[in-house]
DNA sequence: CCCTGATGGTCAAGCGCCTTGACCATTGCG
DNA sequence: CGCAATGGTCAAGGCGCTTGACCATCAGGG
């Protein structure tokens, strides 16, 4: 393989794994600042998963990309902070409904708040209409497979 | 601040940390079909800050954003694999300069090679105009800070 | 020329987050 | 109805990282 060509692949990879690294710091450090302490980026896509009308654990766990049992721990850490909360679920017994509570869901706000300062800082230096393009590309990139990075 | 804009800059965010974890991932299996195997991205990393010229493990505990315990356990590993090599320091007799080893160029090189056939499996899908672009603008957000993700 | 603070490195202990493994309750299909 | 599949929990362990303490060497000012 021609070594120019690897040059090319290994600085689009490293910018990208070091820019995702500066975007996750930018929100973790942007909710924090809004109040809520103690969350890690994790607990940022399980928000995302459990907003639109709650999940199991289960679900989350493949969500996350992560086994069961993690994601039981993280649930149970999100509802001791009263982030979330475990009701029975509607149509299945043996699974339990999890929900975000008001206080989840302000803290999801405060998240995205957190994300578009983050993005509109970055939208300043490159411009609007190359953000766009850039959030297409990135989108197409990536599809399939879970939410959490793995190293 | 208005809704919609937080729904780009989570859309953003999104795309950014979804498509780093596929990029983590691909380079990761890329290197272990090459032949080798047991090796996580951090250690991609740390090749990179060792392939130059070597260095010191204060060195590389900056360079990953780590305390220098982790970084010297993180040498201790890839000496043990046959990465890298300890030696003495031509300047400084407190140090000791690691060095890759020939194996551990070649795992490099494999690295390299996994990284841009993951890019060019994305250029395919984008075009390789867009592929330029999208690594200028990606440098430029990850300038400053360690290169190693936080969570 | 030393003394002293800064720096490179190591040892030891502990912790956070995740995993594997086993198990129970409920489900839903043959 | 019977039984594999599924949602969930308990228990134990491990890996990678951290904090804290320490020694050896360096470097600069008295």
């Amino acid at each position: 393989m021609d070594p120019s060509t690897n040059e090319d692949g290994v600085g689009l990879a490293f910018a990208l794994l070091a820019s995702a690294a500066r975007m996750a710091e930018r929100i973790d450090e942007g909710v924090a600042r809004r109040g809520f302490s103690g969350l890690r980026p994790t607990h940022g896509f399980a928000f995302a998963y459990l907003a639109p009308a709650g999940g199991t654990v289960t679900g989350l766990a493949a969500h996350l990309g992560v086994t069961k049992q993690a994601a039981a721990q993280l649930v149970d850490e999100l509802e001791a902070k009263g982030y979330v909360r475990r009701g029975p679920h509607p149509r299945d017994a043996r699974a339990r409904l999890v929900e975000l509570t008001e206080a989840g869901r302000a803290c999801t706000r405060a998240a995205e708040e957190a994300a578009a300062e983050a993005a509109g800082a970055w939208s300043e230096a490159i411009g609007a209409d190359r953000m766009a393009l850039l959030r297409r590309d990135l989108e197409r990139m990536a599809e399939g497979g879970p939410i959490r990075p793995t190293w």
